[in-house]
DNA sequence: TTAAAATCATACTAAACCGATAGGAATTTA
DNA sequence: TAAATTCCTATCGGTTTAGTATGATTTTAA
């Protein structure tokens, strides 16, 4: 269940490419990742303009993430694709619910959000690139091209 | 993000609505609970086939729990609706997976996956129902009709 | 100055999914 | 035998999803 949507899995990737690579262009990460460029696109647009990346535009230009990999929450990153998380109606403020039985089951549907929330705060966009957390500075733009290590 | 489906809330419900009133048919539930009827008995259909409940059919006839509810794992009831858990493609088996980090992002899916489970599995129907642990035992199956209250 | 490479913007599309409905057949009981 | 029920299968409209199409705008490099 709870299928994760393309689209976000193929943001993670984005971002993790960015991580490695320290700047790039939709259609490199698109080449690189195997994903529709034209749709590459409009997800990273979506990361920008959830403040994950910033983007360079004209020739030579690309995307580069704006923070530390290690300081941006998975969470952060499912929020900029999806909105909110919200797994269940009710579970937001004044829910009106109709169940005869008081919706009991919202209870169960908050402890499952809590659960979730705290595991995607817990792990950050740098572990997941597995990347060293010293090094992994891309984000202040001009780090030289020539020492960034691209392991592929 | 993670929208759980109207139709696994609405077996959810109407499971809770099971353990508190033993037996009832698709239409007092659907009534009870607000659920479109006929949508409800596909629902029920399904959570049958999944073994969870069973049914009499003909006049009188509707709907019972096959176990103690505190013996069922929520993780059951989502399977049932839903079918295996499976966050991402390519947290299954033999994933082939095109992405050039070789799928870098596969243990994190991987560790939600494993937080979500470890929930559904640690929650019980009983416990949602918020039912006494004690008398909830309608399921053996061969209780007299005549004492199933099928109160409205 | 110009052409290429890139982001940006907008609209469209085909397919899948989702919640729900429709119309009945089969079964059981009062 | 009639009513109440489960069971079966098909359809439907709306939304979402993944992807495409087209082109304008911006920047750099030759």
């Amino acid at each position: 269940m709870f299928q994760v949507p393309t689209k976000t899995q193929y943001a993670i990737r984005a971002l993790v490419h960015l991580v490695r690579h320290s700047a790039a262009s939709a259609g490199a990460i698109a080449e690189a990742e195997h994903i529709s460029p034209k749709y590459l696109e409009g997800i990273l647009a979506q990361l920008k303009a959830a403040g994950l990346v910033v983007s360079d535009r004209g020739r030579m230009g690309g995307y580069r993430l704006t923070r530390n990999p290690f300081t941006i929450p998975m969470l952060d990153v499912v929020k900029a694709m999806e909105g909110e998380v919200r797994l269940v109606e009710c579970v937001g403020e004044g829910g009106a619910c109709f169940a005869a039985s008081g919706c009991l089951p919202r209870k169960f549907w908050l402890g499952l959000k809590q659960t979730v929330d705290t595991y995607l705060t817990s792990v950050s966009l740098g572990d997941i690139a597995e990347v060293d957390s010293s090094e992994g500075i891309p984000s202040v733009a001009d780090r030289p091209a020539s020492q960034t290590q691209i392991k592929e």
